[in-house]
DNA sequence: AAAAAAT
């Protein structure tokens, strides 16, 4: 077996490597350094879980240790771009980790913070500067940033990336750099987009890499699915906190609002929790994920803002309250937990509704995953049991059929009910029920207040309604 | 359809 010491890095470099305790590449390091080191671009498929920051971290550092110069003003000899705050953080650190007994710089720079520490960090120049693309830009246009003299180029998760709306800001970073320089890429999978952005960024003939890590990190996680209504998912989540193995315990939800409420739940029964989402305060995002990882809380409740390359130390558990629209989302929840060797199990929560969902997410991790029917379990959500039977302005309007949705004893949705279960599960067209119907007079009246009264206490909307233009993406919808 | 990221 290769080991780190057989490829030639830099003395410091393995001082720094035998700190933390690493003797044996992963099979994408042990593939990219050596070109890497002698300075060839690279294309790497690779999800985070392959030890992929290390990969290139290890010989960017090596050649600046071995070509000593001082970094530009304002302007730094490696730009690393990272697709979200936390992720830009972390490579940073491991930039400095591994960089300790180098003596290199390191800044990161992203949104939601002040410019200003940012403009000192990089007044004298830094070795390595990492950055999220909007910040970066904004810098740049600004002229507050340069990118002269970067001498190489990593894109990280460049899937991701494309999915958050960023290429054409990376097109536009790409034109500030220098002409000459390396490059390295890294994307967890190759649609079209992304192939044709490779072809515009790598000088030709680049070193190819490419690690599956679902062999190796996802094998090791113990699997399942749990069926539950959805208006039960928060007493079965308090239910699986009994369990004292659920020590750190990362819960997905689908929406931010709802990040917040699940986490308010947990609080609500004794377990400590904090949420973490793209409407929270950079402040209140960084104490959530230190408050985590010091195990002052047991769980953190996330939108998949955390679904990707967050490194977190002995995550028990990863419950997923909603599976996600995007099957692959579900591979990369997963792989927060069983991290560096260690165990760890993943519950997925799948409501009547979410069937499609997982079949989506079968398919595409080519495995079934295991699943429990905790649907009806009696002792879950009692008070749900006690609702009162709805009053008569409160009934729903009459449908076409002349069903008014039956099955009214469990929870107020009505989704699924309409037929019994049997073992197996019969893909069903489950028709959007309350989609108003052209035709009917009433101005949402009876059947929209029964819905805000749900039975997990969920009082009408208490959303904010927005003014939708401003800024973002809305223009392609 | 939702989330992330620049304000």
């Amino acid at each position: 077996m290769t080991q780190f010491t057989d490829l030639g890095l830099a003395k410091p470099l393995l001082k720094a490597l035998a700190d933390e305790g690493y003797t044996q590449p992963t099979p994408i390091q042990a593939q990219a350094i050596p070109g890497v080191m002698a300075g060839r671009d690279l294309l790497g498929i690779a999800q985070t879980g392959t030890g992929k920051t290390a990969a290139f971290a290890l010989p960017i550092l090596h050649r600046l240790a071995e070509d000593r110069r001082p970094a530009p003003r304002r302007s730094a000899r490696v730009l690393v771009l990272s697709p979200t705050r936390e992720l830009a953080t972390q490579i940073g650190e491991s930039f400095k980790a591994y960089g300790r007994h180098l003596g290199i710089s390191v800044a990161v720079v992203f949104g939601g913070v002040k410019y200003g520490g940012q403009m000192r960090a990089l007044a004298g120049g830094v070795d390595v500067l990492v950055a999220t693309p909007g910040r970066l830009l904004d810098h740049l246009q600004e002229k507050s940033m340069t990118l002269e003299g970067v001498e190489t180029f990593v894109l990280d998760e460049a899937d991701q990336m494309l999915d958050m709306g960023f290429i054409v800001p990376i097109r536009r970073i790409v034109k500030f750099l220098p002409k000459r320089r390396q490059n390295l890429f890294f994307s967890a999978t190759m649609p079209a987009e992304i192939e044709a952005l490779t072809g515009e960024i790598l000088n030709p003939n680049p070193l190819k890499v490419s690690v599956t890590p679902q062999a190796t990190t996802v094998e090791r996680i113990n699997q399942k699915v749990l069926f539950v209504e959805q208006q039960r998912k928060r007493a079965l989540l308090a239910e699986l906190f009994d369990d004292a193995s659920f020590k750190r315990v990362i819960v997905f939800t689908r929406t931010k609002r709802g990040a917040d409420r699940v986490a308010r739940g947990l609080e609500q029964v004794g377990i400590d929790a904090a949420a973490i989402h793209g409407d929270k305060s950079q402040g209140q995002r960084e104490r959530a994920l230190a408050a985590f990882k010091a195990g002052d809380v047991r769980a953190l409740v996330a939108t998949d803002i955390a679904a990707r390359g967050i490194d977190i130390d002995a995550v028990s558990h990863v419950v997923q309250f909603e599976l996600p629209n995007v099957p692959e989302a579900y591979v990369h929840r997963i792989g927060r937990t069983a991290r560096a060797g260690a165990d760890g199990s993943a519950v997925a929560f799948c409501a009547d509704d979410e069937r499609g969902l997982l079949k989506d997410i079968e398919k595409v991790t080519r495995q079934r995953i295991p699943s429990f029917d905790r649907r009806n379990d009696r002792h879950l959500g009692a008070a749900t049991a006690a609702m009162p039977e709805p009053t008569r302005a409160e009934r729903p309007e009459r449908t076409q059929g002349g069903r008014p949705q039956g099955g009214r004893a469990q929870g107020s949705r009505g989704q699924g009910q309409a037929q019994p279960h049997r073992g197996e599960h019969k893909p069903k067209p489950n028709r959007n029920h309350s989609a108003p119907k052209p035709g009917h007079r009433h101005e949402g009246g009876p059947a929209r207040a029964a819905e805000g009264q749900k039975a997990d206490g969920y009082r009408g909307p208490r959303r904010r309604r927005r003014r939708g233009a401003g800024g973002g993406q809305g223009a392609s919808a």
